[in-house]
DNA sequence: CTAACTGCAAACCTTTTGCATTGAC
DNA sequence: GTCAATGCAAAAGGTTTGCAGTTAG
């Protein structure tokens, strides 16, 4: 479930640029999606802002969630429901998504995107579609599992 | 929301060599999986299970549904919440699952498989990482929207 | 015959909503 | 000052579960 770091230019900018209110609670949200060191589901989410003022509410956060998912600013995901039913909030830091979820350790990956540019160009030619949001998502055993597997084999 | 159809090669068979038990419920959700014309969610499986006979309970439909995600037979997708938060579920063709949704006529369509080839070795080679599910989904427009946008414009 | 499956109803969990109050701009 | 956002509590979904009765193998 840990994730690596991605680089990103200011979600609090971007929330404000788009004409929301920077209350406290939203700072608090935008703040963990973007340090999160894992993806985080709506309750996560909550636990943690609540954790650093009590005050914030449950419906505030789902609020929030949504508005931003709605705006574009965040998306949802299921990881493929690997682990559990839950939907998570991932800041949207282009259009595309790609995860590598390890069905052993629970790891997701983000691999780079260099393949996307081959995938793209052929959804363009051979099916006309012309992909605005993308995920890919993969379940499988990641490379040190699979050593892990060999060895003990 | 339409989709083409699929070939199958026979999902109550596949279901008795798993050792399921072919109950009358069972056999209806099987056949409305194999012939769906659309993506169902949960709750369309039961209205038209139960539009065949009245008897079948919902949970028994939801208990179904999970039994063959757990073991494999079926995969449960978002549609990337396209239209709406509600979970569809396909049999699995493969284990690969690529949807092109097009969020203005909500039309799904599932292209050829053929870029995932490169796809695959690209993943393998330079993350290392074995996938076994796959599910790629494009929101996007579609090649009949592209076109009726233009003729408006 | 027996373990697996079903129907039923209640419980559960997550998410949404109406309303009065608060606070960002 | 105004309108958006919040807290609260209640409702609304959607899904699961315990139990007693039924049925496929």
């Amino acid at each position: 479930m840990t994730r690596r770091a991605l680089p990103n230019d200011g979600l609090l900018t971007r929330m404000k640029a788009v004409g929301l209110r920077l209350t406290g609670q939203r700072k608090i949200v935008a703040e963990l999606l973007e340090t999160a060191d894992e993806h985080l589901d709506a309750e996560s989410v909550y636990k943690r802002a609540k954790a650093r003022d009590g005050t914030v509410h449950r419906a505030t956060v789902y609020r929030t969630l949504n508005r931003l998912k709605k705006l574009g600013l965040v998306d949802e995901l299921d990881l493929m429901h690997v682990s559990g039913e839950r939907h998570y909030y991932e800041i949207r830091p282009s259009t595309l998504h790609i995860h590598l979820v390890c069905t052993s350790c629970k790891r997701v990956d983000e691999p780079s995107e260099a393949f996307w540019d081959d995938l793209k160009r052929r959804v363009e030619s051979e099916n006309g579609f012309r992909p605005e949001v993308v995920r890919i998502e993969m379940a499988g055993v990641c490379a040190a599992c699979q050593r892990t597997r060999s060895r003990r084999s």
